[in-house]
DNA sequence: TACCTTTGTATCGCAAACGATATAAATAAC
DNA sequence: GTTATTTATATCGTTTGCGATACAAAGGTA
């Protein structure tokens, strides 16, 4: 058995699993406002920079718009968001939140704290969440590349 | 606009994007082999150890039975795998490697190392990577509670 | 103007993930 | 020994994620 085969020296497998677990966690406070993992990146995008185009919000998500554009027609379903093209150019549709999505930021505002709680750990404190941070922006930032 | 709402100020949305990406970084590598990289990842457990349930596989990679199930079939119609029922437990389903999924392992074993080319970069060195596996396996075993 | 290339979205197909639920075998309770 | 409960897998439906591809609008180029 080859060392660098087993999974516990892997560090692609913690990040999957750490991923996905953490979207686990998400899933029961998302779901009391109506929004899946995704769609909450999607409307967090837009509540920080509202009337976007569609590949915008996709480049900020590191996403392919094969992904986000049935994500946002799920979203405009809901009622969260709006799609109008674009009036300079007509190829872009522009994304932008409806009053009920822009009212979703309040109920969304305790989510953050909620989390925060759920992934507390001894590992991760005020002073190395930001040497972690760097990591994964580093790491993020050679992969998207 | 709350802090705590901003993209650039989560730790999960990075977790995630890293994970997606690694996971890109994976296909090109995975598909000379024929696996995707969730069943790559159940080929690693099955070389560490053969014979094993369903069950136990799914855990060890903190997955659900009713995502690996349709996981372990693809990849016995790939010829990988097979599945027979347990002896002592009729409930139980055992995975085996067949002599492909076997020889598999040799093919694989320069996976690790240009993974390792890939994800190289100033954050993630030898000094740095066992306090970053910590922190993962520490949010890992927070979560998996 | 006509043609070519690029760009922005969308469609299609397939493989995860996972919640909810079903089913059968094993175990426990009575 | 029957009934109830737990356990091990599997089925179903929905949402992602993404490679491959299509298509129309925009921007050159001849």
């Amino acid at each position: 058995m080859q060392e660098q085969l087993k999974l516990d020296n892997q560090l692609c497998f913690r990040l999957y699993t750490a991923s996905r677990l953490i979207t686990q966690a998400y899933h029961p406070l998302l779901e009391e406002i109506g929004l899946t993992y995704p769609q909450y990146l999607v409307m967090m995008v837009l509540w920080e920079q509202d009337n976007m185009p569609v590949n915008d919000i996709a480049k900020r998500l590191y996403l392919e718009t094969n992904t986000v554009t049935p994500l946002l027609k799920r979203m405009e379903a809901e009622g969260f968001i709006a799609r109008r093209k674009g009036e300079k150019d007509a190829r872009q549709v522009i994304v932008s939140l409806t009053p009920k999505g822009r009212k979703l930021e309040g109920k969304a505002s305790c989510v953050p704290y909620q989390m925060g709680q759920a992934v507390a750990c001894r590992s991760i404190t005020e002073k190395t969440a930001p040497e972690l941070f760097r990591t994964l922006d580093d790491l993020i930032g050679t992969l998207s590349k």
